[in-house]
DNA sequence: CCTGCCGCTGACAACGTTGTCAGCCGTGCC
DNA sequence: GGCACGGCTGACAACGTTGTCAGCGGCAGG
């Protein structure tokens, strides 16, 4: 910039208004600075900027993993508002691991990411309080914060949306319907569980536990729980999996069994569902409406907006493909 | 830092070497600072830092789309190795857009990042020649720079795969075989065709130009490019579909047509492929490798590596899994 | 003619670090 | 005792911006 300066010249700080577009220059210096930029090729230094200024139009995400479907597509929902926001987004992924989520979250506010979504991995979030402090704002998506911390989160109708699985089958003759959910320590598994349970009493069926497992998504465990379901004396005559990689884990499992398969709902959907045959019923979520309206709470508040913490649920919607339509035996 | 310094009873400048964890501090002083490090919840101003020191262990990935499988399993990959150099990742998405990619890359130059991993969209990098000579490091992946463009490069082996593809199909007996591929100005597209009939050529095959269908994987397309080649007299009986994309579209308006259907191989794999009957036959190419690689160029030329600039290609391999060993009828 | 104002420009400090260099003190050697 | 040296510490400038304030000349109004 002092280059330009020289080249042109005129004062840094004249330099520094062209640049900003700032008013109250004279067009004919203006112009003349411009021409400058353009020869010597000058852009900007933005650390610097960031230092004078404070702001970095950047904002931080942390997910589980970026190359998991549901989350590259909030990834890309959020990157899409950042963009239009003239935001940048560093992007981590925690592994559902607490201390790489928090590690991750604490780097970018050394950048100081003007702001952060977070897919929460764990229950403790006391190491945000002082960067809120500070004035980063965060925005959960997916799971809420912990009680007490008070912030804008954005979530699915995870119970609603079982509870519109549980309904489907039941409209379709079945009572025995086992649920396989993930860990119970996630929160949406465990409103998924919640959802399930509710739906079921809803409709004046027992829940039994003996059709109930939750735990990670390992092919392993599927198969021996599977095989010990359909080994009761009253088998499930339809399964309800608790997120888009159950889903496909029963399928894999299922496919290694004869016919006839019981009726399956997969909460979310994933690509190729209907390509499948039959093609997979499921509960849809909404995973770049996720992003996209963390995104827009986040740079709400960065423009200044304040109030009291917003909790939006979005809904979710069934979308019958065959496996779920399919009547018990 | 400064309160720190005051708090501690110690200048500015031991206080950032014991931030450093630079030598020559005495233990009982490091430890006040230390102290009064925690006391305060200071954290150190990564601007400030990176104004000062010129690196800002942050890298920027353009690729085509965050959500897309193959760019995110490559966008994880590259997180990974960024990870382990102690860097975060800017990542953006291009959508196949050259202005779109330009725009990225500067906005990320602005930023300072150490470096640029690109998957191009276009084929004018002469943007690019400032930042280099600034000493900005670039690696391109999937798709190479174009001539006169000297940087270190990781692709497939598009040409091979295809091949290898074509040959699987000749050796279950087949000799109509039929490409549908991208838009032939992307240049893994135009590779992979120039794959195809190459090893046409060698098997003593006439291509037959009205078995190859170059363009966008539009499901319409598709389904009027299928729709004209098995109405052909002499229909293939096999098809190679040059994408992931290609390949589901594919599969889609084959689903709408009653059987028999052509035996399929499609380049790059997908999840689930093997869950569709008959399980779809792939080319399967590295997208994480693509990333891993390129991020391990990138680094080693940030931590001082000079010499000629480097292209990888790395191998596919097929994976038969029903679809590509179907007979002719 | 003086005053006040406006449009434009520039000097200077500040943002929070780190690199450079100088200084202090104690120790060991001549 | 004088000197060199090493371990430790600190003062200061610099990185490239932007915010603040002051200054300049011209013009309108009193």
């Amino acid at each position: 910039m002092k280059d330009v300066a020289t080249a042109a010249g005129v004062a840094l700080k004249t330099v520094s208004r062209v640049v900003n577009d700032e008013p109250g220059v004279n067009p004919e210096t203006a112009a003349r600075v411009r021409a400058a930029i353009d020869r010597l090729g000058y852009r900007r230094n933005e650390s610097a900027r960031v230092l004078r200024r404070g702001r970095t139009a950047t904002i931080g995400l942390v997910i589980e993993d970026v190359s998991d479907p549901f989350y590259s597509a909030l990834n890309r929902a959020v990157e899409d508002v950042a963009t239009r926001n003239g935001s940048l987004v560093l992007t981590g992924s925690s592994a559902e691991n607490p201390a790489r989520e928090r590690e991750l979250v604490l780097t970018f506010c050394d950048r100081r990411v003007d702001g952060l979504i977070i897919v929460p991995a764990g229950n403790d979030h006391a190491y945000l309080l002082p960067e809120l402090k500070a004035g980063t704002v965060a925005v959960f998506a997916d799971r809420p914060p912990e009680p007490g911390l008070d912030l804008d989160a954005v979530l699915c109708d995870n119970a609603g949306g079982v509870g519109q699985g549980v309904e489907h089958l039941i409209r379709h003759g079945h009572r025995r319907i086992a649920f396989l959910g993930d860990h119970p320590a996630i929160f949406t598994a465990a409103e998924r569980l919640h959802g399930y349970r509710t739906a079921l009493e809803a409709a004046g069926i027992p829940a039994d536990d003996r059709l109930i497992s939750m735990g990670p998504p390992g092919q392993a465990r599927m198969a021996v729980e599977l095989t010990r379901m359909l080994a009761l004396p009253d088998p499930p005559t339809a399964l309800l999996t608790g997120n888009g990689r159950l889903t496909v884990t029963a399928l894999r499992v299922l496919a290694t069994r004869p016919p006839p398969h019981p009726a399956l709902v997969g909460f979310d959907d994933f690509e190729l569902s209907d390509l499948i045959v039959p093609g997979v019923t499921v509960i849809a979520q909404n995973s770049s409406g996720l992003g996209r309206v963390a995104a827009e709470l986040l740079f709400r508040r960065l423009s200044g907006h304040t109030g009291p913490a917003r909790r939006i649920r979005l809904p979710t919607h069934l979308i019958a493909r065959g496996s779920g339509e399919l009547p018990p035996p």
